[in-house]
DNA sequence: CGTTACGCTGACGTTAACGTCAACCTGTCT
DNA sequence: AGACAGGTTGACGTTAACGTCAGCGTAACG
């Protein structure tokens, strides 16, 4: 609605290239509907709202969760739009994945520790690191 | 060779009570040779490091990481074993891991803080959070 | 000795997340 | 006009990580 939605468009190339992902990649999640970028005849035009929603799906990603989990929260992130059920919905599921993160993050943690431990340990044994001091 | 190993042996059902996974997995594992336990005729005996293993591999899915990316590194943790080239091997990838997890940490606590202001901004907006106080 | 429980080995099926390929349109540069 | 770059839609192939099922063995129980 605004003029940036005119102006701050790209080319499905343009994304690949911004995001380091493959053609395919992108009409693949319009398939699964978590993107919707407007067409130009039969041509794709992604928007920013399309382009913050990669960022996150990529993110997403990275953490492990599938491609529908993430389906399910990004409507969270869509400002305008009000109190639908949807984004009651999204919030809900939202506050399960904080808590989900969250503790994936302890247990991120203490896997760190410990691998450092054993790779300390392993240096202790004899395996000579590559780069030491 | 201690005496553990002959007592502290468990059969296939006991680790899937254990640890929660089908039997097919864990054969799965064994045939990927992520795990090798021991067999009393045609049965399946699995061990202390099959167990310890295990863990390492669910963990390890937990964050992402794929059965062969795991089993490139579980030689590290085995004691006994003094310094193989599959240790060091092992070693050098476990650092690598060490910085893909280090982070992984990094983006998860910036995940987790956005989350945070965007679930904040929600509520805001007027979504009302059921258990709220 | 039958059968019930537990386990084994193939072998084929399934799901997610794309890759690959063919066949087609379309703007534009020469 | 020809051709080339860039995009599109099916449709089928692929890989990882198992699920499922059939057919078989065997140990213990009643």
């Amino acid at each position: 609605m605004t003029r940036d939605d005119k102006t701050d468009l790209m080319t499905i190339r343009q994304m690949c290239d911004a995001y380091d992902v493959t053609p395919r990649t992108l009409r693949f999640y319009e398939a699964k509907e978590l993107l919707n970028p407007i067409r130009q005849g039969t041509r794709r035009l992604f928007t920013r709202r399309d382009r913050a929603r990669l960022a996150l799906i990529l993110r997403g990603k990275r953490f492990g969760f599938s491609l529908e989990d993430i389906r399910q929260t990004l409507d969270l992130y869509d400002r305008e739009g009000g109190i639908s059920a949807q984004r009651q919905k999204a919030y809900e599921l939202a506050v399960k994945r904080l808590a989900e993160m969250e503790a994936q993050r302890a247990e991120l943690d203490l896997a760190i520790t410990e691998l450092k431990a054993e790779l300390a340990e392993a240096e202790a044994q004899g395996l000579v690191p590559r780069h030491a001091a």
